[in-house]
DNA sequence: GTCCCCCTCTCCCTGACGGGCGAGGGGGAA
DNA sequence: TTCCCCCTCGCCCGTCAGGGAGAGGGGGAC
């Protein structure tokens, strides 16, 4: 960690590659060059000599020319030293597969935070993965060839029914109020509800719950 | 507050009645019937001497039949001691001042609280409005005859950005790290977020933030 | 009958959260 | 200039949230 990670992005949308290069200078990061496609990305690469190749490509998928997957594919082939990590803004089981395939170490949101981005750019160039959680559960699904059930469906029924109520907004005083339990019970439901959903607190809970419609309708 | 306060539920959806009556027997109220539709409850109170009519009629204006609203200024013709109570699933502008002027004294989303709900009712029954926040502006508009903003328009540039990250479920902490700034100066714009839109802690505001949009599509 | 899961509860401890207050600096508006 | 809003920070204090461990009862599965 000593010498600066050197990065090249790549996104088709001016805007957002400003916003990257501003987060990562915001850190010790050095942008080594920005590219707005990927034909644009591999042309790059090959007009640099392997000393002066970029550690982690950071890269979007939806871009207009040259395929992503493909551009993963040349990118790797031509400086094999160079880790690409996808960060791009849907989460597609058939994407994840592909761009795996063709050679990234990893595959981010860009609802990722900064600290998070930092770790997995550093944790690339030492070949570290980073998949984003649910990546992990489409890829563990690929790889058993067995359905891995979302996290909320090892829910059980009760505990569901608390974390419904997390998700319209209740404290554990309320919760214990309309569901008639002590207060004790419901922060025992709610520590097992974190656990099986992987989230720290209840408000990643509670919108854990309303993006994957598990608070009713008519309850929010 | 001393008897049970007397209610009649009109819902043209059983299980929606009958949802509501558990959730009323559960506490100190005495069902005094249920009606489908606007006319049924019409006819229901018109067959009843005054000392035997419904302290509270629970509406939903959505029927089959009978306009609700026209249902709702009946009643209170019919009974001008019975207070009606809206409660609905959406929330519409014309609907609120509608209903309110055909005599309800209330105007409830089906998302409330049993604990609110109960005291909505056990208000009515003593003339006391009870409108949903949203509804409390729609109406101000009206009498204003100006916008009333909604409350998240009054947020500062920080504050927004704050309550950005408070919808994709950061902690104080985190806040602090991503924005360079101490978790005291966070937690301020916290307490003046919650305040400004009405909630009461940082899962309501993450709530109310992807409710309203103010949440980046690609950071959710 | 036994085992295991689910539901419920209790106690304790730490840290995070939220309210209230004050305070300084910067910049725009009157 | 003066005033006010915004941004930033600090401190105190009470409450809430969350982790951990343990424990009892009920009911279904085997």
């Amino acid at each position: 960690m000593s010498e600066p990670v050197r990065v090249l992005i790549v996104d088709d949308h001016q805007i957002v590659r400003q916003g990257i290069r501003a987060v990562l200078e915001d850190e010790d990061f050095e942008i080594v060059g920005e590219a707005g496609s990927g034909d644009e990305a591999v042309a790059l690469l090959a007009g640099r000599s392997s000393a002066d190749v970029p550690d982690v490509v950071l890269m979007d998928l939806v871009m207009p020319g040259l395929p992503a997957i493909e551009a993963i594919r040349r990118i790797r082939q031509a400086s094999p030293s160079t880790q690409v990590l996808v960060l791009t803004t849907f989460l597609e089981d058939r994407q994840v597969q592909e761009a795996l395939a063709a050679g990234a170490i990893g595959f981010l949101l860009k609802d990722v935070l900064k600290s998070d981005l930092a770790r997995a750019i550093r944790g690339a160039r030492q070949g570290r993965p980073w998949l984003h959680p649910e990546a992990q559960r489409l890829l563990m699904q690929r790889v058993t060839s067995r359905p891995v059930p979302p996290p909320h469906e090892t829910l059980t029924p009760r505990e569901r029914t608390v974390l419904e109520l997390i998700g319209r907004g209740c404290s554990n005083k309320q919760i214990a109020a309309e569901l008639h339990l002590s207060e004790g019970t419901v922060k025992g439901y709610t520590s097992l509800i974190f656990d099986k959903l992987g989230v720290a607190d209840r408000t990643q809970a509670a919108l854990y719950a309303v993006r994957n419609g598990l608070v009713p309708e008519s309850e929010r």
